[in-house]
DNA sequence: CCTAAATATGCCTTGACACGTATATGCTCT
DNA sequence: AGAGCATATACGTGTCAAGGCATATTTAGG
């Protein structure tokens, strides 16, 4: 008998670096285990058992090849995420601004992490601080 | 001796769910340890600990009010994150589609998660199979 | 200075998860 | 059917984070 034990949220399969490359290698095209396990130095396995938790939390289905099972990316899990996002956009721009640099994103839609340096902007909310009770 | 291990990445610190409660209830507006408290049912102890790993994350910073210590939210981790869906974008809409929805989240800021069914869009890699080595 | 309030930290236990090794399952071809 | 490849699963183990409980620290005010 397995136990899947938990692993209930979408942020605790993200949590895994390993996962993370995972995933990020799918961006390019669908990959064979055996073409993951080579590419990112795990043990067969230790592939095998990401891969089972990324699909069941619904982040990639496996495509039947023969021997093989071909592993691609599904959206809905990334979707979850930005959607938990949202509620925190207000704080790094405003709306129009937000807009924009998604915009700009997607224009240039590079493959790379792209690790930018953020100006800071202060955000605009307003908060009474001083009373004491 | 405190060790503060690792918990290098982003992901694992909203991987734990009551920080992600801590982080949305600082949505609406920056919150004593005592508030975040009774708000979600957490020990105290609990609640520092979790906001001192936040702290150190760079999610939130304190504003000492006498006795009390304030947080408040910060915006970079969250485009680090941010960031790193972006790789992903692609595989849930087209560009202009995505900039639709962006803009209507934010028009209508819902708080529920949208489980959109999404029509996929194969990948560009053709297996090849037979070859073995 | 002493006390109370608010928060931070230390110690300990528990449980989850990631990994390695070994093995099982499945598929293909001869 | 049997061999060989590709992938999945089982089991045991080590590590580390999260929480409970106790206590330390800080600040205000009498």
């Amino acid at each position: 008998m397995m136990y899947i034990k938990s692993m209930e949220s979408v942020f605790e399969i993200i949590a895994e670096p390993n996962r993370r490359a995972i995933l990020s290698l799918l961006v390019s095209s669908q990959q064979s285990v055996g073409e993951i396990e080579s590419q990112l130095r795990m043990t067969q396995p230790t592939v095998s058992k990401h891969l089972r938790v990324l699909r069941e939390a619904g982040f990639v289905e496996s495509l039947v090849d023969a021997q093989r099972r071909l592993y691609r990316l599904k959206p809905e899990p990334f979707q979850e995420v930005d959607a938990w996002l949202d509620q925190f956009r207000r704080f790094w721009s405003d709306r129009v601004d937000a807009l924009e640099r998604h915009l700009d994103r997607m224009e240039r839609s590079s493959p790379t992490k792209n690790k930018t340096e953020k100006v800071r902007r202060g955000s605009n909310r307003e908060r009474d601080k001083g009373e004491k009770k």
